[in-house]
RNA sequence: CGGGGUGUAGCGCAGUGGCUAGCGCGCUUCGUUCGGGACGAAGAGGUCGGAAGUUCGAAUCUUCUCACCCCGACCA
């Protein structure tokens, strides 16, 4: 390809919209042009580097035995009401109507449809199991999208679905699943880690999910680099350091004018946190509920969420908490009745806690479990945080900021059953299908991919996704000797099946002409020049070397070749 | 949905009631230049997001509306 003819210009200026380096590299380069708010068309770069990230996941889920169909976005609304997820998806779901005022749906994913194409396909555990997949265009309609390509409403997402007779074969898809994905990432030289995840409302008990470590990135990992262990904050269990065990004390009233916080409960009483409990006041789909944890830990609302059992959790208003009778900054579970109470296990992990007296600027020494209150449910909801201890190895947990680039869960038979997608066991039983699906964000592994390879200059392509392998330069093209000797080159490098971006400009100078081979990134640079040429060479350069190399030019094939399978 | 912000030339921005709306980049033509974002000259390019209103007069004031961005709850 030639820049002149190349539809996309790069900007000299960043685009003040982008405040992520993927997004902000993205418009800068001219890889996307954005037509609404979380939906963009892929301009040829982007769309080059997509099609290879498409092929390298073709590659990988047809060897792990799985077979590409394409199912339509358009479905009826009918067959989301059957599985009660229209109701699910709520406001993210695109919803139309078509000319005879049937309710549409743009589907977000695809297990409905996919679950009736093979309840009508497979009749028995000899046709067992098949794995399903596709890349396809899938809509939803995000409260925010943000950072380009990161968070869309519009997206191509490559979708797998596993169907399987018995809970072993189910793991043998899933592995299997897991290690294309392995595959995959690592073709694209992306680090990748494979982290436990929270499996969401309708998932079954395993879930995973893939993430490529970028400080921007919007999730936590916690990893142990003891014993290997990984997984997403919202997920992961760490030891709650005890306390000395103590003689239980009698409560003691203390007044405590103007203490609203923990931190400020601690430098009053001149204790440590971990010698409070916290007080945490949420709202469960309208109910509020009151949450006890030690002081110096923090509540996981995911795992707040799953124990509760609630669709809908938030922190509760200040309102809904005045009304329920609770005093804000000095609340606690002592003498609370006719509201749900939810307690972590740390407020076994130590005694006579500081605790709040349910009146105001009063607190109470000495609270102690199951001695002064009692709770609902005592159970794990506390968010895992570097420095806590290993649950397995005892080694001191890290935590890692990253982009979900992938997400497997194993879903069990809440689709084939509610869609009665049956196969006929070896004893003759009618059988629900055990069901797994497998997701990749496609734009959004590109993005995540520039977020972790870029530079303050630009973007550092890996060479498996790079639109184009080389960028050659020709500085001063008015030079007829500069010119012959560039053309000639391209051509070679083209039938020498090296892809090539040759940037032909006539009247750029060399800056121009460098930056913009920096901004866009691909592996190795050619500059073709006079001096160069004078000294009867050409000069060869990886996008991340530091000085470039000179080679001559009957050489260039076999230096460029070299780079690409170092890189 | 809550909070904050922005809509003026392809891009980035200036312009708080008064002449024909301006600057930088980019773009066109000609010439010079050519190793890290060159220079000169001459040009093209605008429903000031939209609607209604106030006014002799609105980019500017009022109301409504639409869109986009950023921060929080969701996900590939």
């Amino acid at each position: 390809m030639r820049l002149t003819q190349l539809v996309s210009k790069t900007l000299r200026a960043d685009p003040p919209e982008a405040e992520t380096a993927s997004h902000r590299l993205m418009v800068k380069a001219g890889l996307i042009h954005q037509v609404a708010a979380g939906v963009y068309a892929y301009l040829p770069l982007a769309w080059r580097s997509l099609r290879k990230i498409e092929n390298i996941i073709r590659q990988e889920m047809d060897a792990a035995g799985s077979q590409e169909i394409l199912m339509p976005t358009l479905q009826p609304t009918e067959l989301w009401e059957q599985t009660g997820r229209r109701a699910a998806f709520g406001a993210n779901l695109f919803e139309l109507e078509d000319r005879r005022n049937r309710p549409m749906v743009l589907a977000p994913t695809h297990e409905e449809v996919v679950t009736n194409i093979v309840k009508s396909n497979v009749q028995s555990y000899r046709d067992l199991p098949v794995i399903l997949y596709q890349i396809q265009t899938k809509f939803r309609d995000e409260p925010r999208p943000r950072a380009g390509l990161i968070r869309v409403r519009e997206f191509a997402m490559k979708d797998a679905y596993s169907f399987n007779s018995d809970d072993a074969s189910l793991d043998a898809s899933y592995q299997a699943m897991a290690q294309a994905y392995r595959n995959i990432y690592r073709r694209c030289n992306l680090p990748v880690l494979m982290a436990e995840a929270d499996s969401g409302a309708i998932g079954g008990k395993d879930s995973h999910e893939f993430i490529l470590p970028t400080p921007t990135g919007e999730d936590t990992v916690i990893t142990c680099p003891g014993c290997g262990y990984t997984a997403n904050a919202e997920k992961a269990t760490a030891v709650v350091p005890a306390l000395e065990p103590e003689l239980e004390l009698p409560l003691e009233e203390v007044s405590t004018p103007g203490v609203k916080t923990i931190a400020a409960l601690a430098e009053f009483l001149d204790i440590p946190e971990a010698k409070t409990l916290k007080a945490v006041f949420y709202s469960g789909d309208g109910a509020v509920i009151f949450v006890t944890i030690r002081g110096d830990l923090e509540v996981n609302e995911v795992k707040l969420k799953n124990a509760l059992h609630v669709n809908e959790l938030r922190l509760a208003t200040d309102e809904e908490v005045r009304a329920a009778g609770l005093v804000a900054g000095s609340a606690s579970p002592i003498g609370i009745e006719g509201i749900r109470r939810v307690a972590d296990p740390s407020i076994t992990a130590g005694s006579n806690f500081a605790v709040g007296a349910n009146r105001e600027d009063t607190h109470l020494r000495n609270a102690n479990y199951p001695r002064d209150f009692d709770v609902d449910d005592l159970t794990d909801i506390a968010l895992a945080q570097p420095g806590q201890a290993c649950a397995i190895c005892g080694a001191t947990l890290e935590a890692t900021r990253g982009v979900e680039v992938g997400h497997i869960f194993k879903l069990g038979t809440f689709f084939s059953e509610t869609l009665g997608a049956m196969y006929l066991d070896q004893n003759g039983q009618q059988q629900p299908i055990i069901m797994g699906c497998y997701g990749i964000g496609v734009g959004r592994l590109l993005a995540a991919a520039i977020e972790q390879n870029h530079d303050d200059k630009g973007m550092v392509f890996p060479a498996p996704i790079a639109p184009y392998q080389v960028h050659l330069v020709g500085l001063n093209l008015n030079d007829q000797e500069v010119s012959t000797a560039s053309e000639e080159l391209y051509r070679q490098l083209w039938d020498n099946g090296i892809e090539t971006l040759f940037d032909d400009r006539l009247d750029q100078a060399p800056g121009v002409k460098f930056n913009d081979a920096d901004l866009m990134g691909l592996p190795v640079r050619l500059v073709v020049s006079p001096r160069n040429l004078a000294a009867g060479v050409v000069e060869i350069k990886g996008r991340t070397d530091d000085h470039a190399e000179q080679v001559p030019p009957e050489g260039v094939v076999e230096a460029v070749s070299a780079k690409l399978r170092a890189a």
